[in-house]
DNA sequence: GTTAGCATTGTAAACGTTTACAAACACCCC
DNA sequence: GGGGTGTTTGTAAACGTTTACAATGCTAAC
């Protein structure tokens, strides 16, 4: 049976299509007696409005295109969520596409989405200030709001932490529970703009507090080896006895490959994330980590974007506040050295440093 | 500027908008010099082809609908990453909705999606057997695969696995090693058809192993008060040794209360879960599971849906295997009761019992 | 009784595609 | 040279809406 159109509700009801429409979209100045006949015609039908018809006739779709790297991180699956949340208020649907860090990936989903004609965009991308498909969308003056990606040079409209003081936050605090060796593991740096900021941040707190550049492993964010990048650091004279961790996926992985090698987290080294999943807590140990509020995050997001399709102007950058949240992999340095080669390690100078919770 | 239209391309090129129409649908029959023509005038004016428009006409949307009860549970994420993955071939895009597990909800949403002349609908709902909304899908011929949902009576197109049996796998193995007195924690039961199957095959294998009837506790699936709940349970005389959870998420909540009451996991009482999402293995203690293979359920639900749409009738329910994952929430009964005022547990019977792994 | 004003409804033209059909043309064979 | 065949292209109608505009009928004021 072919799907019931206005024009069977019209003929049905015994008026034009033009009623019709008025009546399903709430318009003023139609008789109630009208619009009575008009109801019972629709349900007696079952007749659906075609969206489609509609995004055609008045050129907006009420669809939002979403494009993350992956959902297996639930630090985007909770963003999203977020992101349905802040929508739905609006009356937009959700039109979700995942690169999977992948930075062709990331154009060609962002053309799917733009062929659909969405009314605008919520993007994560691999870097925020130098990406064609973003020059593009601001030509072709399509909103778009970006989740994650640190504010910067570029002036894009974003939702998302301070990501380079996140990052020296992480430090200070490593250099006052003693650390001095620090190291960072992190997803392929070109491909994580937010990456890059935490670990800037992470190695000029560093620097500031007189401690050598930390030790950088960057690894593929999808199946990340850590195995033998690990047994590597680990066999080489002086090991750091702290990893930060680009985000908590990576950091979990590296406590289990520590563990699998026989190196104590935190006795022998310390190990912290980001991004706060909710799951850390429940860890073993649990895991210190930096809190972004992603679900909050999603949801401004979606704010943002709905006040730019409102009519206002580009939108300014929002951060969100971050947080240290403490756990267990996450102690003070050890006495000496792995290996036992290396000297004591010299007493920190605590007046210098400071740690900063916007 | 206006966006260009295939109206543009033709006058640019020198052609009829309906040889522009053959270029980009890759048609047969166009002179090559024409084709270069007209790509010439498609990157000069920077055109992408209108969806909505061409959805129309074709009255095919080569969307997706998608609805799931939230993306903060990995389970349901890393299906909709499969489903992701799967659909892409097909060139289809995602038009995503959740749920939050409320039965309005999901009505609403699926009206939502239908509005965008989805092709078809991949759906988790509440209960497959008992839903208006799949009787409307059925009736107006809407192509769908159920995921998770077990099959049933119902003969809707489902890919899950047995809950059923994977219930009694879990009864079976608690009474392997000791466990008489059994309980579970579920979700709701009305709003999950998968928790109601889990149950079943888990009272079904008591009864048969010669068990009391298990304790049953619901939670609502969303903030699930469980502190009163398990306080309730363990201030009661002969409580359970062993509390399946209807999933992982619930299970690493119930262990991370338990613990806050000073009750010890597995010592006093085992925890089992269901799903088996990645993280289970890192928590402490490791998650004794069921693992079911979401992303490898989205994916098959999305061969399904794409076969079916490609002509094939009606689809088959699939059963993907399902196993039990050891965790060290899972031991041996504890010699005595927690109150110390029980019997001794009398021992088991070996003989009657049996797990079964598909 | 006329007519201005208002409320209600209808008519028809878009929106951007695809596609059946027709037209134009070149080629080849007799 | 005529006509059949095949290739390439154009014309125009349709898909299901929305909406500007016109038309209709009614009320009320003159």
């Amino acid at each position: 049976m072919r799907r019931a159109t206005a024009r069977d509700v019209a003929e049905t009801a015994g008026v034009s299509v033009a009623t019709v429409s008025r009546v399903i979209n709430a318009a003023t100045g139609v008789n109630p007696e009208t619009a009575a006949k008009v109801h019972a015609a629709i349900a007696e039908l079952g007749y659906r409005p075609n969206g489609v018809g509609r995004s055609l006739k008045t050129a907006s779709s009420r669809l939002i295109g979403v494009l993350i790297p992956t959902l297996s991180n639930p630090v985007f699956a909770e963003a999203v969520d977020g992101i349905a949340e802040g929508v739905a208020d609006g009356g937009y649907s959700l039109l979700f596409a995942a690169s999977d860090y992948r930075r062709e990936a990331e154009s060609r989903s962002i053309e799917t989405l733009l062929r659909y004609r969405v009314d605008g965009l919520i993007l994560t991308v691999a870097d925020a200030a130098d990406s064609r498909i973003l020059d593009l969308l601001d030509t072709a003056e399509i909103p778009y709001v970006l989740a994650y990606n640190p504010a910067g040079a570029h002036r894009r409209p974003t939702v998302t932490v301070d990501n380079r003081a996140a990052g020296a936050l992480v430090a200070n605090r490593l250099v006052e529970l003693g650390h001095r060796r620090l190291g960072m593991i992190a997803g392929r740096l070109p491909d994580s703009d937010r990456a890059r900021a935490r670990h800037q941040g992470f190695a000029e707190a560093a620097a500031a507090a007189g401690l050598p550049l930390p030790l950088l492993a960057e690894v593929p964010f999808t199946r990340p080896e850590l195995e033998p990048v690990l047994a590597g650091i680990f066999a080489a004279p002086d090991p750091p006895t702290a990893l930060f961790c680009s985000n908590d996926m990576l950091a979990i992985a590296t406590i289990g490959v520590l563990t699998g090698l026989g190196i104590a987290v935190p006795g022998e080294v310390s190990v912290v994330g980001f991004d706060g999943i909710a799951i850390g807590t429940h860890l073993h140990p649990t895991l210190a980590t930096v809190v972004q509020p992603s679900r909050e995050l999603g949801r401004t997001a979606a704010r943002q974007l709905l006040r730019r399709l409102g009519g206002e102007a580009a939108v300014a950058p929002v951060i969100l506040p971050h947080a240290l949240r403490h756990g267990a992999s996450l102690g003070p340095a050890p006495k000496s050295g792995r290996s036992g080669a290396s000297a004591s390690v010299p007493p920190v100078s605590s007046p210098e440093i400071r740690t900063s919770t916007p």
